[in-house]
Parts: structure tokens; sequence; C-alpha cells
DNA sequence: GTCTATACATAGATAGAC
DNA sequence: GTCTATCTATGTATAGAC
């Protein structure tokens, strides 16, 4: 492996760990054991060895959510995947870059991590489509606003481990998905048994596509 | 407002905003409009102030969620916490911590992010258990697992946002969610059609409080 | 292609005057 | 209490030899 490789293995592995404004030209270029000549000689610099090693993050990341569009009944590759072995503590390799200034301010990697969750949100929606057209989910859930739930259900999984430094709590939220999944799967005929107005109570309440974003802003 | 105060309300405004590492104490004085000298009188360092902002960031997060512990119907005020308006590009000014290496490698911030989280979590658990209880939601649903993946697709939501710059898919997941939690109200009694085994493809299954940690490192 | 040496800015903190 | 001046370490990048 060259020293391009070894640059680009180390500095996505230091992106996950550590992130993007966290991380130093140093420290990857003694991750890869090579010196600063060779990293400015394959790249232009932090920025451009940063964008070729999130490709790899994000092809490693994707190739792992391929089992969505396996074959086989589509509500059980929903919930095999919600289920299957995170690290939690490890956190998302895509999802935490969210968080780093440094990373919203470059619109080349933030672009790469919006187009990475667009791509999920398509594999999720299509399998939950899927589901709900052989009848395992209720008819009245929307696909997209569902994909968007369960993606942030793992993302947010990914949150609440790190912020207790335990696998625990994004096991317990992977599992509480699944089981709404599963009473929403039990009533997919619901037969309503009466008038029930509690909803009402939230007032007008929000329309897909309208947004709720009109008031706040600290 | 006194330097100290103001100091530590612009430590929580770049908190949220920059986070941690990103911070530098230079910028909290500028953004504060006081001197290197006040800072270093008023905290011991960079550290001991964000601690303060912090405590301040904690109470005002929690105070907006007080809405699930008020009166009136179980399932709606759940509901309605869900979709109530929140900044998805802004992030969560709580949540935003866990992705900080600094904030990891800090006991006492990722400390009182713990304990943010956990009371949260108490929150949400002890509304679902009285929707439960009030017959509103099927009692096979655990009310410390759901507790966890309601608080997840709000942290995740944040990320969904912030990965696109766009307030929808926040929005969309929360939609989704509150979906979820009205198809499974629908079937609070289920009446089970058919014996339904594809759950049974997943193997063994996941038991409650069970870790899916085992194998998976990298 | 790869290395060492160097440059320049910024981070976090301290010193000491007012 | 608050300010300006200063200190040391590190971040990112460049220069130029091998």
């Amino acid at each position: 492996m060259g020293s391009k490789e070894k640059l680009i293995e180390a500095m996505a592995s230091l992106l996950w760990e550590r992130g993007y404004a966290a991380t130093s030209p140093r420290e990857v270029m003694a991750a890869a054991g090579v010196g600063q000549g060779s990293m400015y000689h394959h790249f232009s610099g932090k920025h451009d060895l940063a964008v070729q090693a999130m490709r790899l993050s994000i092809d490693t990341a994707m190739a792992r959510n391929a089992t969505l569009t396996a074959d086989g009944d589509p509500l059980d590759r929903l919930k095999a995947n919600l289920l299957a072995p995170r690290p939690g503590t490890k956190g998302c390799r895509v999802g935490r870059m969210t968080q780093d200034p440094e990373v919203l301010a470059d619109p080349e990697l933030l672009g790469l991590v919006g187009e990475a969750f667009e791509q999920m949100h398509r594999l999720w929606a299509d399998t939950i489509r899927e589901a709900i057209d052989a009848g395992q989910l209720p008819p009245q859930l929307d696909p997209e606003d569902l994909a968007s739930t369960l993606q942030a259900v793992l993302q947010g999984g990914y949150v609440l481990s790190r912020a207790q430094g335990e696998q625990a709590p994004m096991d317990a939220a992977m599992r509480g998905a699944v089981a709404l999944l599963d009473a929403a799967a039990d009533c997919r005929d619901p037969a309503p048994k009466a008038p029930r107005n509690h909803t009402a109570a939230l007032g007008p309440g929000l329309d897909r596509g309208e947004h709720i974003d009109k008031k706040e802003s600290a």
C-alpha cells in the first residue's frame, strides 16, 4: 500500500475518531507513518485529503446498509437493519461530521455528507414502501417521513450512546423503534373503535411538507 | 449584567454554535466585549467557563421540555413535544457536545451532558408510562426503550437537518414518529389475526437489556 | 516521491500595569 | 476588576535537499 492510500485510510480513521477540525495533518502523517513531504505531494492540503477520506468512509458506511435492498421480507429487512450491531459509543463516521464547524463551512465536505444521507434516505424509503405495498405496514404511514424517522433513530442512538459512554442507550432506542413498527404492523387493517379526538387538542397540526421552524430562532 | 455573566452567556452561545474545541477564549471575550484579564479573573480558564456555560445551556434546554410533565392527556403531551418547533439546522445545544473530542475527554463536561440526557430520558419514560397506563398506547411497549427511541428521533432529527442545511428532514422525522405512535395507539387492543412469523426470520432476536455490541468494533 | 527545516498564524494562558 | 503585552505550544503550509 503506497503512501497515498495509507494517508487516506489514516485520515478516514481519524475523521471518525476525532472529527475534521480536531485532526491535524501532523497526526495523520504520524498515523500513516509518512513524512510531511509525502502528504503535500499527493494532496493539496488537509481539505483535499479529507475529501478523499470521506469518500472512502461513505462507501464503507453505505456498504453496511446494502442488506436493506436484499431479497426477502421487507419488514424483516427494516427490523434486521435497525437491530444490526452498531458501535454506539464510536458514533457514526458520516453523521459525526455534521457537528464539526469546519465541515459545515466547507461546501465540498458538507455536500458529500448531505448526499450520503440522501442516498440512505432513499434506501429506507424504498424498503418501507415495499413493506406497505406488501401489506406489512399500514398505508397511512408516509414512507418518506418514516424513512427520516428511522434514519433519525439511528443517528440519535449514536448521540445517546456517546452521551453516556455506553452501548445500552442505542440498543434501547433500536428495540423501541422495532417495537413501534411491530405495534403498527399488528394493526395494518385498523378497525377504529370510536372517534378519538385527543389529537385535536394539538391544534391545527402539521401537514406533510409544512415546516415548523417559523418562529424559533434562538 | 457584569463581565462574569456576559462571559457565561457568550460562551453558552458559542458552545452551541461552534462547539467546545473550536471556541477560543479570544472569541468568547470578543463576543462578551471584555478583555483577557476579566476572563482569567472570574474563571480559571476555558474549561471552567465552559462548565458554567453548559449548566446554563442545560437549564435552558430542560425548561423547554417542562410541557412533558404538564397536566392533561399523556399521549397528546408526547406528540405535542415531538412536534414542537425546533431549530433543526442549529442543532441541539446539549447533544452537539457529544461529538466534540475535547468534551469527550473532559469528565466534568461529559458528566453534565450525560446527566442531562438521563434526566430527559426519565421525563419521556414517565410520560410514556402514563400513556400506557391510561390505555392510550399498547402495554407491550417498554417505556424505557420507547423513551430512548423518541429521544433518539429528536437528536437524530437535528443531525439530518444539519446534514442537509434544511429544516425539512427534522420535521419529517417528527411527523413519522408521531404517525408511528398513532398507528400503535390505534391498535392498543390488538386482535391478532393470524400467527405471524416473519419476525422469526430475524433469528434469536434481542431481549430487553441484552446488548448487541458483542462483535463490532471497527 | 519522500524527507527535514522552516515560516507564519492562532490557541490557551500568564505577567504586571492601572 | 479590567486592561495590554507577552509567552509557549501547536496548527497548517512551504522550501528545498536527497
